[in-house]
Parts: C-alpha cells; sequence; structure tokens
DNA sequence: ATTCTAAATGAAAATCATTTTCATTTAAAA
DNA sequence: TTTTAAATGAAAATGATTTTCATTTAGAAT
C-alpha cells in the first residue's frame, strides 16, 4: 500500500479513506472490476459514497498507472490493477467464464504489424488486440 | 440491388422505401457510417423519420448480414456495407483523420494465438484486433 | 382490386453507462 | 490552527441506444 500512497502523493493526489479502500480492494481481489462493482463494495464500508466518486477515482487510478482499463462486454468497462509500474505496452485477455483478466506482452505483434500495414496502406498507430477465452481454472472446473 | 431485396425476402423483412434508400446509400458510399449519420442523410429524403427506424434497420440489416458493426471510438458504432457474402473472419482498421474504414484479412494470427495461448494458459475463444492509423490518402494531405 | 394482418414506423419516453455541476467537506500545506 | 485546493455527494445532464405504443403500410389472402 506504502507503494501506491507514494504514487498519490507524487501526483497530488489526496490519501482519502476512500482512495486507500478501492486500492486495497483491488490489490486483495487481483481482478477486473467494472465502477459499478466497485461501487457495491464500497457501500457497505461507507454510508455515503457516491458513484460519481467511484468513476472519478478510478479514471484518476488509471492516468496515473495505478489501474489499467479493459473493454469488456458492450459498453462496458473494467479496470484491474497494474502490476507493472513500467508502463511497457501489453495486452489482456478475458476469462468468459470468471472474468478474469490477465496481461500478456506480445513478442512478435511487429511482424504482424507490417504485413498489415501493407495491405491497408495505413500507417497504424495504435493496436488493441482484445482476447475472449477460457483460464486454466475455469478450463479444469468445466 | 435486386440481391438485396432478394436477402429481405428471405428474412421476411419488407422491402420498404426507406430500407431501400438506406442500403443504396451504402452501396454508393462505400463507406462505414454512424447510425446519426444515416439519419441525417435520410431526413433530407423523408420528411418523417425516427432515429429509431435506422436503429432497428440497421441492427436488422446486421443480423441478415447486409451491413458489418464496427466499433469505433469510445461508445460509439459504425455500420457498414458487407461485401462478402460469406461471414469469413476479418478486422478492421479506422483512420483517425478521415475515420475511414477498411476491412483485412489476418493470413497468420493463428501463429500468434498459439503463442499467447502457450503464455496465458487461456484456451482463445474470441479473438478482435483494433486498430488505428492514418489512410493513405490522409498521409497525401497531410 | 379490396380486405386483412403482421411488420414497420414516428414520437416520445425509458435505459444505461458515464460525466458534469455545484454546494459542502476534508486532507494536508502553511 | 488556519488556509486552500482537492475530494466528495447528490442530482442533473449527456449521449448512444432501446423500448413502448398508437398509427401506418407492405404484401398475402380473398
Amino acid at each position: 500500500m506504502e507503494k501506491y500512497k507514494k504514487i498519490l502523493r507524487k501526483n497530488k493526489l489526496k490519501i482519502t479513506p476512500k482512495r486507500v479502500s478501492i486500492i486495497n480492494y483491488f490489490l486483495q481481489n487481483n481482478k477486473y472490476f467494472t465502477p459499478h462493482q466497485i461501487w457495491e463494495f464500497m457501500k457497505k464500508k461507507f454510508k455515503k459514497i457516491g458513484l460519481s466518486t467511484i468513476y472519478r477515482n478510478l479514471e484518476k487510478f488509471e492516468k496515473i498507472g495505478i489501474l489499467t482499463k479493459v473493454e469488456g462486454e458492450e459498453n462496458r468497462f473494467y479496470y484491474g490493477i497494474c502490476k507493472k509500474t513500467n508502463k511497457k505496452h501489453h495486452h489482456h485477455i478475458i476469462c468468459i467464464s470468471c472474468h478474469k483478466i490477465r496481461d500478456f506482452d506480445l513478442c512478435n505483434f511487429e511482424q504482424l504489424k507490417k504485413q498489415i500495414e501493407k495491405i491497408t496502406e495505413f500507417n497504424i498507430k495504435e493496436h488493441h488486440i482484445f482476447l475472449k477465452g477460457i483460464c486454466l481454472n475455469c478450463e479444469r472446473e468445466a
């Protein structure tokens, strides 16, 4: 947690009980959650807590690298704790069954990128690879 | 157009002037449009036309394979005419500058997929590759 | 051609995720 | 402590999309 407090301080964000609680929840669960899911948890701990506070904080946490934002099903975004302090480019895969999200590096997208640039005549600026599948745990249970 | 009327009939959808007009617009422009953009065009041709009619028809056209739906910027979807009657898997790249969308096949994602499955221990079920870049035209103008 | 019926439509309200506004509270610097 | 910029709650606003419901219409049946 000290590590995260340091990040907050460095970015001139105040260390509030609610912020600490949100970060702890991510640390303890190590999963991706929607803003609404975080809100449901927080309502149990704080009698007064607005959904907008959740949105505002998740957004800020993403901006300073504490969380990553991933698009899930249509029109719904998930946030997860960002393990790598270095912001090395990476992608995500989400488990359809348990919603666990795992990061991975992409060692050789460069090659594929060049091929696509040749085919499409586009100069590729961003790429997002979004995968869905079944994680090892869920596969075993099934 | 006869080809598309046939598809409508086969799917028990009535051939209305508005539907014909929407399909023609896609055929003549060969670009991706948002529902709202289609609406703007249609309002010029029909004094009474609701945005819900556009949404309903685009959705149906996608379901029967006349159009494809692509996610653009956050929370905005684009529709484009579906040239390939066969629903061969393909991906899209959108031009950041003019918003033109281009399809492309992905000849060798299989190889990459196997690598990612090995790294993540996920059984990959779906993959979406979403690229942003600058198309040849816009690159030349710049 | 006329009648009939399920589908299509317009208009307006509803939804749903997210953002903004504004008055009040609070963390932490002075 | 005092001060002040940031954080917050509550409610309204937004923006894309969907639904509802009363009316119209395409196309099948007569």
